[in-house]
DNA sequence: CCTACCGATCGGTAGG
DNA sequence: CCTACCGATCGGTAGG
């Protein structure tokens, strides 16, 4: 996928000042400034919604005074969007590296199985967790360049999903066609959120393998 | 169900002077502006969200000036509510005529259908669909006693759900457990609303159907 | 239900 | 990254 754009792949190659959106620290101890930042945000978006959090809570909880987070970001909103940016892109990382583990020829079945695992550990698994539940929730408060740049991020962690579907539903064992399964799977794993409870529920694995017995049939 | 909780049923039968949360109108315009209330903060609290939205835009597109609301609402906490639980009020409702409409002998996969169907009425056909967006994402904007009321509206909503689902279970037609069942329908039809684009998707009959393929075998 | 208003808070900025 | 601050807005209220 060489499709980068260029806000995304920005961050990593930047050298503009500060105040801006994208990491253009020179020191280490600058740019964990900024990751606390989006980590302290994440957490009270998800907790309180967006509109609610106040960046004075943001930075008090990150230990800095009230208006320093301006430092870091040129505004509330930009801080959102580093805040779904980075989680999708840390998500992207990690369902790479699943893939990466398995073998070329692995069934399907198996490799669509990883990735729902994956993916319930992003929604499911503290700490880190919190940016899916906002991106979920709060897209309205982005800006329209923002939502589509969000969007493109989404179409690539759900490439995979595609492909696989695409594969089990030419052996015949979808139960509907491989959009509206992929549709139907990710809103059954996002209720996850509102229902799950990690004391008593099942095991990820299990629950993962649960959701894959539903949509697709006939493991390998 | 006699346990009806005091609060949910007292609009309906009661005399205390405004402001307050419940209908005590003792003419009908005061009744059809309240309405109107409830009906607006709906559709603001879904698109920008309860915070973002305030009294003021409420009261001017209900023709109201800026302090009026309070009339009839004590806070903006308790509009909100009477949003979700109006809306859920309407939609018992809406859910009990479509099971009156049904002979007592129908099969349980045409009965979870007609109840799918009716919820994906609810969940995407304008107006007054907007509370049901509003309660799955504004939830935590309210105080623990109208969670816990809402909850209790929600599950009296689910539990023709959970029958149905268990007489699937008992005939072996079910894919995972009925509770387990009934998350992941719930999750995925939920999830109609970020895709769900009545221009170009199916109907919702057609619809309905595919997704009781896709958690239910053998249709009758 | 309107008028007129208050106290509090908030995003953001200048200047260092 | 801090200090000190501004302009704007907001939920809510008194009094009619």
């Amino acid at each position: 996928m060489p499709t980068t754009n260029e806000r995304i792949s920005e961050p990593r190659s930047s050298e503009v000042a500060s105040p801006r959106r994208g990491r253009a620290h020179k020191t280490a101890a600058g740019a964990a400034r900024r990751d606390e930042l989006v980590m302290v945000a994440a957490r009270h978006f998800r907790l309180k919604g967006f509109t609610a959090t106040t960046m004075r809570e943001i930075a008090s909880d990150s230990g800095m005074q009230s208006g320093s987070p301006f430092y870091h970001f040129k505004s509330k909103k930009d801080l959102l969007f580093a805040v779904m940016e980075e989680g999708m892109h840390s998500a992207l990382q990690g369902q790479e590296q699943v893939l990466a583990t398995l073998s070329a020829e692995v069934p399907a079945w198996q490799c669509l199985h990883a990735l729902a695992l994956h993916h319930l550990r992003v929604l499911l698994l503290r700490p880190s967790n919190d940016f899916i539940a906002v991106m979920l929730y709060e897209q309205r408060a982005l800006t329209e360049d923002d939502v589509k740049a969000i969007h493109r991020l989404r179409h690539r962690y759900e490439a995979p999903w595609r492909e696989q579907l695409q594969v089990l539903e030419a052996q015949g064992r979808l139960r509907a066609s491989a959009s509206m399964t992929r549709l139907m799977f990710f809103g059954a794993l996002h209720g996850t959120l509102t229902w799950y409870d990690s004391e008593q529920s099942l095991a990820l694995e299990e629950l993962a393998t649960r959701f894959m017995h539903v949509f697709v049939s006939q493991p390998d």
